[in-house]
DNA sequence: GAAAGAATGACACTCAGTATCGTTTGAAGT
DNA sequence: ACTTCAAACGATACTGAGTGTCATTCTTTC
């Protein structure tokens, strides 16, 4: 269930060699845009520092802005995966909530760190900051599509999309407050905040204006 | 209220004129867009066919995509401007499904068409849906503001992002239902559908699971 | 009708992203 | 170890979106 590393002996030296360099270019993304900023920073330089070539990077990520919001990547991986491996009872709202904390709690060690120097520089450009977005809207239709065939419902029912847009909503609030607070408390705060969010949201719908 | 037609005596020539490139443009770019394809239509292309340069383009626009979703954009835009204008009683949400069915009611009388082609065009072109879930995000964030604003709450208040989202996603399924039946019945039956979304809203909470 | 200023067109430029192709390298069987 | 095969890679050339600059042409205003 947790992240593949790239040190991983089970994985053939080929899949490790790609998933070192992914994640060599990951790194040099989050390291130089924080640094010289996202539009000063060209792919060459960028494949350079992590000594690739250009062609290795398009075939690693589809997009310049993906490499800088690999963090947030595999997090919705992880949901997504989790959300799949699930039997679904009970509320389904509290479904979306336990796979996002368990997908949250799976990723490996240093994800706390990566994810907050991601958040950071996504807050800052323009350009990262559409891109998450467009990239979260992907994972909402992946889920969807699973709750629409784990529940034998139309993938236009709009219970579906309330209910993976709120799951969503929730956690970008929740990792919103914790990047303010600089992530202190680390993951087990960020989950934690989560916790709180969804509990939140009913009464969000009976928030009123004095009269 | 309604949309600023380029036809519209009141405002000075230069701006008359402004309009009425924008909308050559808009016109132009639906219209290629359709029968050639998004990618396979060039910006020099495009600007020709509306007879103007590629800077009298990003003049106005700030992307190729934004022509092609310029219905949309009017109909967020008149939503913006419709929840600034109103005095907010009651329950929120049903204060937002108010301002956005007054929106898409005062836009002007060839919207319909325009939009149904716009949104057919953003089923097919990937980069198109795109640029449309980051500019929905945009717009609400400036519901976010104008809520906070209005309510004397924080920005980061959870109830306002879900009620924000909620209203953007009560939209997005009545529209997807609407051109899935051809946009039949115009406009009315469209505000019908959101009604009907927005009524279903508070069950999508309650969905549960079979045990 | 003249002055001021906004919008435009023309042009040059940067760089993300795609396509092609020859070369390298790891995987698998002998 | 040796060969075969396929996948990944690097090098290169190319397209086209988007930006910056500047001279020119309009509209407004006095």
């Amino acid at each position: 269930m947790s992240t593949q590393l790239a040190g991983d002996r089970s994985l053939p030296l080929r899949e490790r060699k790609k998933l070192r360099t992914r994640r060599a270019l990951a790194d040099a993304a989050l390291r130089m845009f924080t640094e010289k900023g996202f539009d000063a920073t060209t792919l060459e330089e960028l494949a350079e520092e992590a000594e690739v070539s250009k062609s290795t990077f398009f075939r690693a990520f589809p997009a310049k802005e993906a490499a800088a919001i690999e963090a947030e990547a595999e997090l919705w991986s992880a949901y997504l995966t989790a959300l799949a491996g699930r039997e679904l009872s009970g509320p389904v709202l509290n479904e979306l909530h336990q796979a996002l904390a368990a997908a949250a709690a799976g990723l490996d060690p240093g994800w706390d760190e990566r994810f907050l120097a991601t958040r950071r520089l996504v807050a800052a450009e323009p350009a990262l900051l559409a891109y998450v977005e467009q990239y979260r809207a992907g994972i909402k239709n992946q889920v969807i599509a699973s709750l629409a065939a784990k529940l034998r419902l139309d993938a236009e029912d709009l219970r579906l999309h309330v209910l993976a847009e709120l799951a969503s909503t929730a956690w970008s609030v929740s990792g919103r407050h914790w990047v303010r607070n600089g992530g202190r408390g680390g993951r087990g705060a960020l989950i934690e905040r989560l916790d709180g969010a969804v509990r939140a949201i009913p009464a969000s719908l009976d928030l009123s204006a004095p009269a």
